[in-house]
Formats: structure tokens, sequence, C-alpha cells
DNA sequence: TGCAAATATTACAAATAACGTATAATTTTA
DNA sequence: TAAAATTATACGTTATTTGTAATATTTGCA
């Protein structure tokens, strides 16, 4: 699963954007093929079906957000701007799988969607927990920080972030997110250095 | 045409939602049926097929942008206020009918579809355009502008305004937008007063 | 209440569209 | 140029969608 093939890269891309904006069952694969130039036969070289097509395109969606993840937190950077860049990340990531796509993907209680997704879901989670429990280590996080809280909460922002009566508070999406950031640094009080790093 | 029935009313809305965000050909007929929670038998019996609904759907939403733009030429406003409402009211407009519909519903040379748009547009253009006549004489505009200049560079402007860029140097559309209308109406010049109303 | 009109349900034949495969022709690439 | 990869075309098989008919059920109204 490595190095992939022309043919194959231009499918996985084609199929990612056709999915991402009509769901999995409006699209077929003739116009996956015509999408990506490419001819039906050699679809099904590299793919036994659409379905298939759509696990690897949700595996590398999930993968690539996962090496964005931590090519964040593994950088040199200092703690605050760290964390911006988790945050936007995550605000991004939001895009990354859209509704339509999930809806069938997920909803319909087709043949091992579910299982799939699930899995694929767990092994990510359980690997970012770790590069979490790593990060507090190294002092990015407070020590008594509860990793599921932060987490969760960080999660549940998301969901606030885009609020439209909360963005209407402000000139540009941005100006909230630093907001939030903030909050998430400093907390409320008028301190002049950062009060969550060890 | 007038009064329409509510399960009429429904599928319509329906059908333009739909239609609006998956296109023409992607849509069937059940799953508007679905969505509008009414029956494939009530469906027939207000549109023979999907394409008179779709036919339905875009007179609708011209007819419907079209009164708005009536509403705000023959309101009882200062001009600089007019025009600016003129001005977003397009904007708005650029999203009423999306690529997706127009791509199925007119590119395809499927039958009649290119007759009906044309027709229906340029019915609506003549009376745009008669609104814009009896505008000037109003004193709207100046007496020697050349309206079809006009229309044609307030046409060109909806392109600019979406531009990224130009947005990236304003905080808000809005305030681009703002920029956009005191230039129309005042020129470039540094003067106190609309020079462009007679 | 009771009776039309409107709507829903179910089932179905006919048409259409999508799938997946075989074969032969063509293009790429080494 | 020879091998590998890709395309083009055609085709049988399913699956889906359409449009209609016959039969309940609900709704609005006198």
């Amino acid at each position: 699963m490595r190095k992939l093939n022309k043919k194959q890269a231009s499918l996985l891309n084609t199929g990612r954007q056709l999915f991402w904006k009509y769901g999995f069952k409006r699209v077929t694969i003739e116009e996956i093929c015509r999408e990506a130039n490419t001819s039906k036969m050699t679809f099904y070289k590299y793919f036994p079906n659409k379905l298939e097509l759509a696990k690897a395109v949700f595996d590398s969606v999930v993968d690539e957000s996962l090496a964005h993840f931590q090519k964040i937190l593994h950088a040199d950077l200092p703690p605050s701007d760290k964390m911006k860049q988790l945050l936007m990340a995550k605000m991004e990531g939001t895009h990354d799988i859209s509704k339509e796509f999930l809806a069938d993907f997920y909803g319909d209680a087709e043949l091992g969607l579910k299982d799939h997704i699930e899995q694929k879901t767990q092994e990510t989670w359980s690997t970012m927990r770790k590069d979490f429990e790593r990060a507090q280590e190294n002092g990015l996080f407070r020590k008594d920080l509860n990793l599921d809280f932060y987490i969760y909460v960080s999660q549940k922002m998301i969901e606030i972030i885009n609020d439209p009566y909360l963005n209407s508070l402000y000139s540009s999406a941005d100006q909230l997110i630093m907001e939030f950031t903030n909050l998430l640094l400093y907390g409320v009080s008028p301190h002049k250095y950062p009060l969550c790093v060890a």
C-alpha cells in the first residue's frame, strides 16, 4: 500500500472528490473513471469494486490527517503555536470527510462498512492517544491534565467554533480561533505567561 | 400557476434543495417524495415527470429573484441604499442556482432544456431591462449612462467580488461590497455627494 | 357526523442505468 | 522492438428507476 501507481492515485483522488461532494451512492464507477481519465478495466485492476475504493479513500483521509496532526505535534515550536496549529488542523479536518460521504458510507446498513470504519477509527485513536501522552511527558501539557478530558473538550470546541452566532461576534474565523486558543492556553486569568506548560 | 397546493409546494422546495446540492441526474423521484413526505402518486398528480419538476424549480428561482430585484428597485429608498441592496441581491443570487444543477440541466443535450432556459432567461431579461430604463427616467442613474454597459459591468463585478485575494484585503465581505458600491456610486474622485444621480 | 377529495400503500411491468468481464487494439515504457 | 500497461468496445447480468393501476387510508369540510 506504500507507493501507489499514477492511475491508482488518480482514481483515489477523483473518488475522494466525488464521494466528498455527492456521497457514495450517487457516484458511479464509470463517472470516476471518466473524471480520472482512466478506463474501467484499469479501475478493476486496482480495485475490486466501488466499495473497496471508498474504503481506500476513507483510509487515506484518516491517515493523511493523522500524519498532519503528528507533524505539528512533533515540530520544534513553542507550545502556544503548537496548540494553535493543532486547533486549526482540527477545524480543517472537519471538512475532510463530508456529511454526504459518511451518511452513505456508514449510515446504510450495508456490508462491513461500520466495522471497517470503527476499526480504522480505533487504530487512529490509539495512535493519537499515545502521541498525546508523550507530548504530556515532554511538557506540552501540564502533568495533572486529564488527557481524555482535554481531547473531549477540544472536540466539542469544533462544534462551538462553527456556531454562526459566535462567528458573528468576530470579523474573522481566525480571531475566534485565536480567542479559543488563548482561553485554552491561559485560561481566563490575566497572566502574562502560559499557565498550563509545566 | 398562482396558488400552489401544500404538497405541490413541498415537492417544489424539496426538488430545489436536492437539485441544488446534487444536480438533476443524481436525484430520483422517489427520493424527492421521501424527503417531501409525499407519495409517488401525488408527485405524478402534479408533475408529469422529473424534468417538468426541474423546469418548475428553475422558473420559481428566476421568478423569485426577479421579484426580489423589483422590490428593491421600486422601494422608496435613497439611491445609494438602492444600489447597495441591488448589489447584495445579485451576490446572493449567485448562489440560487448551483453549478451542479445547471450543468445537468443545461449542459446535457437533452430534450428542450436549452430552449426552456433560454426562453425564460430572455423573458426575465427584457423585464429587468425595462425596469432599469424606468429607473433611469426616474433618476436612479444619470441620463447619459449606457444601461447595457452598466448591466455588463455590474455582472462582471460579481466575479471580481468573489475573488479570494480581494476578499483577503477586507475583514468582511460587506466591507468589500461597500467599497464597490461607493466606487460605482461616486467614482474615484473625492466628492461629497453622489455624482451619478441626475 | 359523514361523505367526497386528497393522499398513501403496495405491487408491478417496462425502461433505463450500472456493474463486471471478455476480447482485441493501442499506447507506454524500458 | 518486445513486454507491460492501458484503452476501446461490446455484452450479458443485475439493480435501479420509472410510471401506472388497484386498493386502503386520511383529511377537510358541509
